[in-house]
DNA sequence: TAGCAATAGTTGTGATAGTAACTGTTACTT
DNA sequence: AAGTAACAGTTACTATCACAACTATTGCTA
């Protein structure tokens, strides 16, 4: 294992938000707890912004996605592995939102195991509502950033997960060539 | 409302990897989303590394901001601001936690309507068998990264959170249409 | 010093998440 | 073909979360 590394003399910030006594351990684990924490606001922030209308952060993903899909209709497990937060819940929050009239569900004919799905009008006057409250909401979020470190900040978070990837994964197939 | 970046050209990973058929709409968009779906991985990760101990993430992240008050203690809602989630059910965790032996609990004596927690040493046992296994997690989330370019992580984290820290407002009532 | 507001925490209720066991369908194997 | 494994999704069970209403204690203030 690589060694620690010193992480002397800078006076964190996250340290004075979360009013805890001693500096982190390293600089590993602030970088850490700083991307925890961070998500954990803006999370917030984007529940709070689609919540009034009825719908959860985690349903308004999945009908986003739905939408994304078009008339060919999009597999019930499909849309879990391109959920934000791959829940194993997806098929009580589809009841949720065809129960809400935002989607509409099928057997495939092909492929009698799968169970397309399609987002009705009403999903999508939904989105349509929410659409440029969500663009204004990233944009406030991070479209501080000048556009370098944007890229950066990608490009960095691409890397983690890539890192990750076999190790968080529970039923995501793709991790096969690899470990 | 600033203008949304063009952001064209670019093959993103993230498109790839959640199987998306269209660019994101902006650069802010795909940053939002790489930060949230980024910090679900890591979060799945520490969660698998705590949970075989007992304890749960929320559960074990307490119990490391209780055994840092020392035997000073700490009252309970400053628990839940340490929290990295800033959860409502401070005190049924805090119960838990209790009923496993990991902390201890009492009314403080100048204010009696504090409470406070301190950590066991059979609390303290288990995060001292947890610490070198979460240390080496932190390292092998992010301590591939150069540090320059943790550093601007986690400044960038930084700011994020604080453009993002006023929005603490309650939740406005869902104006539920349906159901 | 009585009354009222603010603080600290708890509890009730309903919604949601996680694991694992289950059903139905298709693909593979012999 | 028959049998079995793999796949797609659902359901049962339990745990956890979010919001709001509640109790107890302290501080303010007129």
């Amino acid at each position: 294992m690589a060694p620690t590394r010193s992480h002397e003399g800078r006076p964190s910030r996250l340290q004075a938000e979360m009013g805890q006594a001693r500096p982190f351990k390293s600089l590993n684990q602030e970088a850490a707890v700083a991307l925890l924490r961070t998500a954990s606001v803006v999370t917030r922030a984007f529940a709070r912004l689609v919540e009034p209308s009825g719908v959860s952060w985690a349903q308004y993903n999945a009908l986003r996605i739905i939408r994304g899909a078009g008339r060919a209709g999009i597999p019930t497990l499909t849309i879990r592995e391109r959920m934000i937060d791959e829940g194993t819940t997806i098929t009580r929050l589809l009841d949720k939102l065809e129960a809400a009239g935002l989607i509409h569900r099928e057997r495939s004919e092909p492929d009698r195991r799968q169970v397309l799905c399609y987002a009705t009008d009403e999903g999508r006057r939904l989105l349509a509502q929410l659409d440029p409250k969500v663009d204004a909401l990233d944009e406030q979020v991070v479209g501080f950033l000048p556009e370098a470190r944007l890229d950066s900040l990608v490009r960095t978070l691409d890397e983690i997960r890539q890192v990750n990837a076999a190790r968080g994964a529970p039923r995501s197939a793709p991790a096969r060539a690899d470990r």
